[in-house]
Order: C-alpha cells, then structure tokens, then sequence
DNA sequence: AAAATTCCGTGGCATATGCTACAAAAATCA
DNA sequence: TGATTTTTGTAGCATATGCCACGGAATTTT
C-alpha cells in the first residue's frame, strides 16, 4: 500500500490525515487495490454502491444510459479523484450511473460503512473523515447549484453572461475562463458557432471584450 | 422550546433521534427561536453562514441577486425545512444567496459548529445528526443531478421525453407528475405554449398519450 | 346555476438558434 | 521554415422556440 501513499496525500478525503495514521487507517476501511483494464466496469448501473472508488492512476468515466441505450458520460474521475460517494451518502439502492475505467487504471476501493462507523479501535480519524465527506459533497452541491443558473436560463445571451459575470464576480473586471470555445459551448450546452455568433453581438454592442479566453466586461 | 416539537420531528435532520432527547439536543446545539415579520433578512448574501435555520411554521425564499440588482428566487422552505446547510458544510466565507421570510414566520437557528463537533457532554446523538445531513445534502445533490440531465438538453422534445423517461423508470409506463403544464414548463425552463405544442406534436406521433398530469409512453 | 378563475391548447409571427460549410488565424509539429 | 492540426469567426439556411393573443374546457367560488 505504501507506494500509494503519494498519490493519496492529495485526495481531499484525507485532507488532515497524518501520513503516519494512513496505513492502519486503510486497514481499517478495508482498503482494497485493483488493477483494471480498459473498459472495465467498476460499478454497474442497477446495483447497489456501498463502496467509494479512488482513482490512483488512469482514468474512469461516469456514464449514464437512458432508456434507449444512449450512453452519456456525465462526468470523469482523474487520479487522486473518486467516485460513489454521493450515492453511497444518499443511500441509494439502485445506482443511476455505470463507472468504467477508459485507461488501463488502478483503483482503490474503500468499504462506505466503515467510513461512517468508528471500528473497535475507536481510530481518531474517523471524524476527520466524515467532516471531509460533508465538506467534499456541500461543495459538489454548491457547483452544480451555480451551474444550474445559467443552464436554467433561456437564450444563450442569457447563459453566457450570466456564466461571465458569476466569474468575474470572484475576479476583478477583466479575467479570463478554463475554456475554450468549443468547451465554453459544451459546459453551457449550447452550440459553438451560436457562442461565438453572440459573444461577437456582445463586442459590437459594447457589452464587453474579449481576447481568445480573456475576457472584460464594459457597463 | 416544548411546544415546537410535533414541527420537530418531522425534521429531517432529526430522523432517529427520540423525542426524550430533544430536548437537550437543542440545548447542546444552542438553539434560539426567533419571529420575524414577511421580509425580515435572515442571512444576507455576502456574510458567513455559520448557523442552519429551520422553518417552524411560515415560509421563506432563498434568493439570488445577479450583479444588476435582478432578484431571482431559486428556492424556498416551507415548515420542517431548513436552509443554509449546505453553505455551512461547504465551509463558504460569502454567502452567494440571501435567505427571507415571505411571511410572518418562525424560525430556529442552529449553531453549526455544534452540529458538527461533540460537545463535552458527549452527547450520543451527535452521530445521528451528522449521518443525517451527510444524507440529505447527498441526496440533494442527486436531484440536482437529475434535474441536470435534462436541462443541459438543447431541444424542448428532449427535455420532456427525458424528463418523462427519468419519472417512468421509477414506475410503470403509465404515470402521473406532480406538476400542471405551466409548472413543468417552469421546472424544465421552457416556455409553456412550446411545451404545450412538443406534447400535442408527440402525442400525433404516437410515441406517448397523456390527459392532464397523466401520461403514458408508448413505443 | 351563474360567475369567476384557472388551466390548457392553438395560431400567427418574428427571430434566435442549431446546423453545415468554409475560411482565416493561431498553435503545434516536423 | 513549411506542413498539419486546432481554434475561432462568419455566412446562409431551415426551423424550433419564445412570445402574444385568444378561446374553450375545466375547476372553483359565489
């Protein structure tokens, strides 16, 4: 486990954590490690998740099918990044998504009850643990919140200067954005050329200015 | 405090915990009533959420102000549910939305902290309390998902059939929803008369029927 | 039963938007 | 430097959509 030790420091579960806590703690949550092909699925959609996976090295997505089959991968999970805790939280019975490695990878797996349950040997870091959980999920809540008001909003004017102005916010006038275009377009789920057929509206009219993912607003 | 407690229990966030407790529970998280006239401010967007407020009996609306002074309503807590938790998990220094009664109502206020941290009494129900937030702000975060899944939809057919498949899958082919038109149209962030004509437009296609709130997919 | 209100669908209309295709500019690579 | 790929903007087009107005049906109130 120890040659994992690395790579765990940075997951923001164990924020807090003394690296000397670490190895016992793994013991304790039944830490397991995986190595795992390409395509191989961590948790099916369906079945009951009562295990938090973190992603060591590779890649995994978080993919949902509707219905007709239609796979759509709504989010992916980096090394040093996990995933089903949400679910595990919330108690779910039937998983809404599948997680399947896209890389060759290696996972780690923890066992969900014994990061809310203190063992017999009462391990001092399981409040720690849990405070992160809370924190780790509250923050989730708030992205997808903010995320939410420009998708609930209509014209595309409407989202993207309401997406420009909550970053400015944090920011002075002038700032510039993790996006290209083409993601700008994706994140706000509104085509490119309408994008940049607005954002050039905006110039003109002197709503504000842009440089490639510069932007300033004017007014 | 006694005479809050058939509202109490009720309360999510105190599933499990027994009656008898109650009341030093709120003791322990030094709960405090106040009443407050229709649009008393209970948190100012901007300040530090550090306290969980429970609606007794009134309303109140959580309410987002863009830069240009556009107030918008983005949620509200009818007796039995509180606000501000997830802001407090999250550990924000600036609140971004501002909480206020809509009507004369009575609300109770938690300290967090005292949520989170046993006190010295170690009480036995702090455990309980904290399982319980961690669940509801994950389940929270859950329907958000949801709900993102068919507003990042670009067309008005998507929305509804995604929407509609998401309720079907819980139940049989045939449902009923728990909104009237104008409703599902403010909840899918649509234009209701659209919303109106995709359905007459999906019903002459034969892929669903629907009378009022009940509708069957068909195919 | 009459009146008032709410709910829902339809038609007309202007236009915003998605889509395709293309080209210029920028960035990356050889 | 030259070649290739990526990124970005623009134009044309068909149409989906928001918006307004209206009317009928259903529901509630008087």
């Amino acid at each position: 486990m120890e040659k994992y030790f690395s790579i765990l420091e940075k997951v923001k579960l164990f924020d807090g954590i003394e690296q000397a806590d670490l190895g016992q703690m793994l013991n304790c949550l039944e830490a397991k490690v995986i190595i795992a092909k390409k395509n191989k699925i961590l948790l099916r959609a369906g079945s009951k998740p009562d295990q938090v996976g973190i992603v060591l090295n590779g890649m995994v997505q978080i993919v949902k099918e509707d219905a007709d089959g239609n796979r759509m991968v709504i989010g992916v999970a980096s090394p040093g990044e996990f995933f089903g805790e949400a679910l595990c939280c919330a108690g779910v019975e039937e998983s809404p998504v599948s997680v399947i490695t896209c890389e060759d990878s290696e996972i780690m797996f923890l066992e969900f009850g014994r990061i809310l349950r203190s063992c017999s040997h009462s391990c001092t870091f399981h409040r720690g643990l849990i405070e992160n959980m809370l924190q780790i999920i509250a923050q989730k809540n708030l992205i997808l919140q903010n995320r939410m008001d420009f998708l609930s909003k209509k014209t595309v004017r409407e989202k993207v200067l309401t997406y420009l102005k909550s970053v400015a916010a944090n920011s002075e006038r002038h700032f510039s954005i993790p996006f290209n275009r083409e993601e700008l377009a994706d994140f706000l789920c509104i085509d490119r050329t309408s994008l940049s057929r607005e954002l050039a509206r905006l110039k003109e009219e002197g709503v504000l200015d842009y440089w490639k993912n510069q932007f300033t607003l004017l007014k």
